[in-house]
DNA sequence: ACAAAAGTGTTAAATGTACACCCATGC
DNA sequence: GCATGGGTGTACATTTAACACTTTTGT
């Protein structure tokens, strides 16, 4: 191994794509640079890493400052270090992948005189240094792992209908499930809790609300149990 | 985004699990350190990120200097960053998870004074650093992936007898597989061309040889062709 | 002729897929 | 009473899992 002090080291940030989900659509958090390069060209939220933490403890503490949002569902996703990706020097940047429910984190509109907003998937402004490159990659993460891991339940709030749950897999997977044909595997995965209570305020039949048991899901887990819709 | 001159940067470096397999077990590729920290004891390969490579390069780089394979499958596996796993100072290392055959790629006994040597999964050395937690994240991911994606096929010979095929997916999942089951389900998904020739050497029936068509499983797959084990 | 591994089909069980109607509630 | 989505079962097709014997070749 060479010794470390005969070179110049690269600059190391991280960003993070942090995932919601609303009626329609997935969206996605940007914020708005206030400074150069790309000053004006809406980004993922990250920064540098600083020299005494971990890049995940990095990434939490750009999320919050940036976005307010915190205690949020995180992982590691890539580490990009194409050479001109940041036309100032070298910065290589480990993406994280996050995931959250909108109704229970409120973001903070501006930041740092900074705007942060939530954007549809499908109706993105152009993005800054190589940020859609990133953002592609996040997208595959999720396609690639909603049906293999129980990471859906990040999406949604503590106690959500079936309809959502189905309408999450939909809109992820980009395709049409059948009702009942659902209900059927993800109720026998024997996952969810059945609650005694109902959704409120909506003009037609309440559906009921189930939670997602995670004890038990690592249980089975533990036992051989593999999730998979 | 806070200005980068303000903090002290970490050293980066990569890191890489090369895996092979013999008749009995997979094996790993580690190097004996000749410096301290931790000098004697066998480690991965790898070494520090140059400023203008990419992290890529730079492991391509590391592992033909230290061991002398080249031209193999490599891909990107997670960036470590705990504040202690570098004795010296902060290091952040990016590992990568490699596959090789064995037949194909005959490995320098020893370079730069140092040693390189495979060591069978089940009769490890203890190993510098972090990096039983690196390899122990490799084999999660071999595990993981290998059932989804024909990445086994990295391990073998470019012509292989169907049995070698069974033999990597036994060993990798640990566990045993129907002979014709695994066959009728390999041969079905209609990826592997049967070649006119068989195996040399044996003392018994020669085994007919196949090979992996890569193009006609990249034919498959943009038409929605999944492959699975 | 024997040892060693190659090669080959059928059946039963489990899982996945397609499909339509009645029910409860709010307005 | 009507509009809206909630909730439910069955039949058929497909996939997986279990299982044993004959063939080929080298020694």
């Amino acid at each position: 191994m060479n010794d470390q002090y005969e070179y110049p080291r690269p600059a190391l940030t991280v960003d993070i794509v942090v995932f919601a989900l609303d009626e329609k659509d997935l969206q996605v958090m940007l914020i708005q640079r206030d400074i150069d390069p790309f000053e004006g060209r809406w980004a993922l939220p990250g920064g540098f890493v600083r020299v005494d933490e971990t890049l995940e403890n990095a990434a939490r503490r750009e999320l919050e400052e940036e976005t307010g949002l915190k205690n949020i569902f995180l992982e590691q996703l890539y580490t990009f270090s194409d050479q001109d990706r940041d036309p100032r020097e070298r910065v290589i940047t480990v993406a994280y992948f996050a995931l959250v429910n909108l109704q229970g984190h409120e973001v903070k509109a501006s930041t740092d005189a900074r705007n942060a907003a939530w954007f549809s998937i499908s109706d993105l402004p152009e993005l800054a240094f190589d940020h859609d490159q990133i953002l592609t990659a996040a997208l595959d993460r999720l396609h690639g792992k909603v049906r293999y891991q129980p990471i859906g339940f990040e999406l949604l709030p503590e106690k959500f209908p079936l309809r959502s749950l189905q309408h999450l897999y939909e809109v992820i997977l980009d395709r049409e499930l059948d009702k009942r044909n659902f209900r059927k595997k993800i109720l026998s995965m024997d996952i969810l809790v059945e609650l005694n209570e109902i959704e409120k305020d909506v003009a037609h039949r309440a559906a009921r609300l189930y939670r997602f048991d995670k004890k038990k899901y690592d249980r089975k887990t533990r036992k051989g149990f593999n999730f998979e819709v």
